[in-house]
This record gives structure tokens, sequence and C-alpha cells, in this order.
DNA sequence: TCCTCCCACAAAATCGATTTTTTTCGTTTT
DNA sequence: AAAACGAAAAAAATCGATTTTGTGGGAGGA
């Protein structure tokens, strides 16, 4: 018993696990395209892995609508397309307008407190920034910001539609709006949700969180090729 | 071009699928219990299949909410509990009205039609039957009722968490209401909806769905044992 | 020229065996 | 007696190889 460090978290985690945040990332900023096959033959060897956990890693993926199975004939990316956006936004709209609701009625002091942090983390990444490591860690600032928002709703499964749905339209905004400035007022818009969510104002949250993920699904509708 | 007859589904099926499918029905009809542990090397002897398909399928289960996975100790059951059957009711309620709204708004005749063919289906089935069979058949012909109500709503990723939520609940309903004879109103209920629904009486369509489902979450939570 | 059939190739799906990790259960230590 | 340990057993995870299925192209026939 002397000095030893007890590891904080054992990291029980497995190569399946670790391949679906790879996946994850590669879709995400698009380097795996919208809509491309995806060659288990090729990403078993460019992953350096077998079968077995890279087809299991792509079946976890299919629960968040990142990839897509036909029989016999494999996987691919997803497609995107603007009506797809379009239910995308509207969705979150509801289901994250509807779950703020609940937890601005659940929510303790406690999840107050949380959201301040997170937003504090958030608006301490500068979402300009060239480097792609702060691009990523704003990123999750931003997911762990919305995820808190709604922390408090006391829904597990609708916290993880609105999950999914959120990771849905980030792959939209980081792939189409890639090379677009980010938006002057977003920083500003966080602060005017976090607060309003706090001081118990659902009209006024609700009305904030709406129109921010309406805008940004303006935004990417803007430069989604058309068909 | 003899007298070749057409297959009119050339069953594009793989094991995996086939397997999803039979271990749904079993987790449905409570075969396997709510939380147990998924043994594979047991259950890949009694299903006959190596270990790779049943995976996949486990895998394609987690997707509908029917089995969780955790690294390293492999699958389980999904538990039940009475928070969660309230949540899966509210959601349920909530989508559900939506996707009923905006299908009422979009649904032309053929929708119409499909309804009511849905509806004949479902009233030809006898509900208090004793056979399995025909109890099966009065599940696949329910199920397809809710989804046609929902199909017009021109929104594919809300008619599918609809559908998840849908067998959530059906599963709760077939483990803890299978010695319970089914409510007597029920067919009238669905009729009254397929009704309100073609008539375009958004409002009354939205209040007994609401009222049909939640009354079948109050008898469930009835008999819910509690912890 | 166009269509159909057949073969070789590529990819997906599946299997059986091997490697890791967890669980179990007796044994020891305090 | 309770906690702690460790080896054996069980289970999950992974791998490499095999089988099955889809695909593309070319020969043969209308």
């Amino acid at each position: 018993m002397s000095s030893t460090i007890i590891t904080p978290a054992p990291a029980p985690t497995t190569l399946s696990s670790t391949l679906v945040a790879r996946l994850r990332d590669s879709i995400m900023r698009g380097d795996l395209l919208p809509g491309s096959k995806l060659n288990l033959g090729r990403l078993r060897a460019a992953f350096g892995v077998s079968l077995s956990p890279l087809r299991e890693a792509l079946c976890r993926l299919e629960n968040d609508g990142l990839v897509a199975l036909i029989d016999q004939r494999g996987y691919r990316v997803t497609p995107v397309s603007a009506e797809n956006l379009t239910e995308i936004i509207r969705l979150r709209v509801e289901f994250e307008g509807l779950a703020i609701k609940e937890a601005i009625e659940h929510g303790d002091v406690a999840w107050e407190g949380r959201i301040l942090a997170a937003l504090h983390q958030l608006n301490r990444c500068k979402r300009g920034s060239r480097s792609t490591a702060e691009l990523e860690s704003w990123e999750v600032a931003h997911r762990a910001f919305h995820a808190e928002l709604i922390s408090a709703c006391g829904m597990p499964l609708l916290r993880q539609f609105c999950a999914t749905l959120h990771d849905q339209s980030d792959r939209y905004r980081r792939i189409f709006l890639k090379k677009h400035p980010p938006d002057r007022d977003v920083p500003a818009e966080h602060t005017a949700m976090a607060h309003a969510v706090i001081e118990r104002r659902t009209r006024d949250a609700s009305k904030i969180l709406r129109v921010h993920i309406e805008r940004t699904g303006r935004n990417i509708q803007a430069v989604l090729p058309r068909k």
C-alpha cells in the first residue's frame, strides 16, 4: 500500500469500441464520403484489424444513422440529401424542445452548475482557430454543452434520440460548412440559452434553441449540392 | 420463356438477418427474460450458427433497444422498469402524435386505402384466440396498422423512431399482459382512429391515439412487478 | 448489333480456432 | 469470520481461413 496511484478510469474498452470512435470520426469529418461504399477488405487493412471487430463497429454505427447495411452487398456511408437534412432539423427542434422543457422543470442546482461549466469550456475554445486539434475540442465541448442542457429531462431514451440527431446534423455541418467562417453570434446564443434555461424561462429557451438549430440548418441547405 | 413463375420476393436474406428476426421473437414473447444474460456459447448452440452472425444479430437488436452490450462482458436483454415504460409511453404519444398530424396533412387517397386495408386485416384477426399462430398474426397486423397510420408523414427517421418505441412497448404488453384478456373496445378504437385520420379530423385522431397508447400503458403498469 | 449465358474475379458472409479478459471458487491471511 | 489472494474455468473478443454470393466481361447465338 505505498503511493499506488489509483487509475480513475480503468478504460474497460474493446477493439470494436475503439473502432467505432475511429470510424465515426472519419465519417463525421467527411474522410469517408456520404454514400460511398465501405469495402471491408480495404478498411480491415487500413485500420489493421480483423473482420469481426470491424463488422461489429459498423453495425454499431448503424444505430447512429451514419452507415447503412444492405444484405449481401455490404455497408455504405449514409447518403446526404436536402430532405434528410430538413427532417433532421425538424426533429431536433421537436425533440430537443420537448427535452429542454422537461429539463427546466426537473433540473436542480447541480444541473445549473454543470450547464455553466459546459458553457465556460465551450467559450474557451476558439472556434475560428485553424488547428485541427482546437477545432476538434470545440466540437467536443459543443456537443457536451447541448447534451448538458437536456441532461435533466429525466428521459434517457429521449436524450439518446437527441444525441443521435445531433450527431447527424453535425456531420452535415462539418462536411458542408468546413470552409465557412462560423457565425459571429453563436457564442452569444449559447450564453443566452444557458441563462434562459437556468432562470427557467421556458418560452425563451425553446425559442432560442429553435432559432439556433434552424439557422444552422439553413446555412447548410444554402451550400448543399442540388440533385 | 415458358411458364416460368417469377418468385415474388427473391428473399435476399442473410443468416444474420434471419437471426435478428428469430432473436427478436424470443425477446418479444419473453422467452428470453428481461435483464437476463445472453451467453454467446449457449445461443450459438441453440440456434446452430457461428459466433459472427450471432454477434451481428445481437448488435442489430441494440438499435431496437431490445438488448444492450457491455464491453468485455457481453450482451443482456434490456431490463424493464416502470420508469422506462413511462418514458416509452410518453414518447410514443409525442412522436406518433406528431407523425399522425403530418400524415393527415400529406396523405393521399392511396394512403387512405392502405389504412382501410390494414384495418380490415387487423379486424379479421381474432384477438381472443388461443392459438399462438393466430395471436402472432394479430401482432403482425396490429403493428402494420399503426405503421400505416403514420406512413404518409414524410419523415423516414420519425417513422423509424416510432417503430422502435412501438416494439419496445409491445414487448411490455406481450410479456406482462400475456394472461390478461384484451380490452373489449380496442377494435372499435382502431376503427375510430382510422376514420378520424381519413376524414382529416386531426384533433380527434390525436386524442384517440393518445388515449389508446396511454390506456395500454396503465394496464401494463398495473401488473408490473414493483422494485 | 444486341441479347443471353457462362466463367473468372471480387466482395461479403460465415466458420472454427486462438487469444484475452472476466468470473468462480477454494485457500490463505488478518 | 471477513477480506484478500490466486489459479482454474468460463466467457467474450479477435483472428485467419473457407464458403457463399454478387459483379463484370467476353464468347456465342439470334
